[in-house]
DNA sequence: ATTGAAAGAGCACGATCGGTCACTTTAAGT
DNA sequence: ACTTAAAGTGACCGATCGTGCTCTTTCAAT
């Protein structure tokens, strides 16, 4: 059992890799069978099917987001200290962490927007999650705290530059991204705290 | 040939509105075909490859994302009136114009931004066009014109708004996204005006 | 050391992939 | 109206798709 938990694993993340990069739709069981160095019928050993495969897949890479995101913010005070270290780790994620091929979640929430089934289930699961704590994190930036709808409306503005963020660095290959976002980024912490 | 055109404009039609569901690399000419109510041989007199498809419905998409967001802009005095008449029309490009399917253009971007290749070149070029004329809007809505790193900053803001639009609509249904996009902007205009 | 289950290989399946070719139908130019 | 090129069909190709099956290897618990 220890055995396959590992070769599991390695499945995960490279289906992660392949579906960041092509995308769900795209990605062959024979492609990541070959590049985790085994033979399509064993990958049947882990996964009942493609599509269970994919969920597995999804779920791991948000684990994997939460422990790089989250986990090292969640020591620091709750407020700005706090979200601006979400926010620098975030940019990391995109940029640094999966330099190659991309955010998984990225990916799957523009393939996935307008397809139903399981795999937009659990990503809409987790994303609003998420979101929740990100607006949650940002009510307690002024001391009468935010309210929900100003919560909410800083948070859209956060994620916006990351998206933004991501749009300039890895598509345009904008090396001033990083700095652009920052900027775009304090400035609506003053503006949020200030208010 | 008048009948060929016609044709040919379904069939890149067709193909965006799919490719931008699942991604150009999940489009199957078999779908496209019969959707277009043609033979999947039949697709072969208007495109020599599939390749030859993508490129040709990448084009035609930026042709409609122009012609439907910034025509209509062009007739209004530079500056304010006509950002935020491109802004109104980039979100209903988003959410009326593609409401199946979603953008073409944000699809691809996520798709092509780590594959090499005709199809990301043609891209980025698009993107880089419009990027610019973004950046020149910006710059006149200041008397004193905006410097290009001023302008360059604005655009990040404001495409990363469309960005999350899109994101906080499509993914999450969220029916308040337009008017929490519409306030950030009214905001980054204010700024950028004042500054 | 033995054993039984887990991990994985190999092969074959029906379906579908992008693409070709010979053919028929259709419509535009004269 | 006639002609001819354009538009479109159907059958077919080799490759690859996801998936089942049987068989062998490997490893963990006794």
């Amino acid at each position: 059992m220890r055995k396959g938990d590992a070769t599991k694993a390695r499945i995960l993340d490279e289906t992660g890799r392949q579906a960041a990069l092509k995308g769900f739709g795209a990605v062959s069981l024979n492609d990541v069978a070959e590049a985790v160095g085994l033979s399509k019928s064993g990958l049947f050993k882990h996964f009942e099917s493609k599509e269970a495969m994919e969920l597995a897949t999804l779920e791991h890479g948000f684990d994997r987001f939460v422990a790089f995101v989250w986990a090292p913010a969640e020591a620091l005070p709750p407020g700005r200290p706090r979200l601006e270290q979400i926010f620098d780790r975030w940019l990391d994620w995109v940029e640094v962490e999966n330099a190659a091929g991309g955010c998984l979640i990225m990916a799957a929430s523009i393939e996935l927007d307008d397809q139903p089934g399981p795999l937009r289930d659990l990503l809409l699961h987790r994303v609003n999650q998420w979101r929740r704590s990100l607006a949650r994190e940002m009510k307690v930036l002024r001391d009468p705290q935010l309210s929900d709808e100003e919560a909410a409306i800083a948070g859209f503005q956060m994620k916006s530059y990351v998206l933004g963020h991501n749009d300039a660095k890895r598509l345009m290959g904008d090396t001033t991204a990083r700095k652009t976002a920052r900027a775009a980024f304090a400035s609506l912490l003053d503006r949020t705290s200030a208010g």
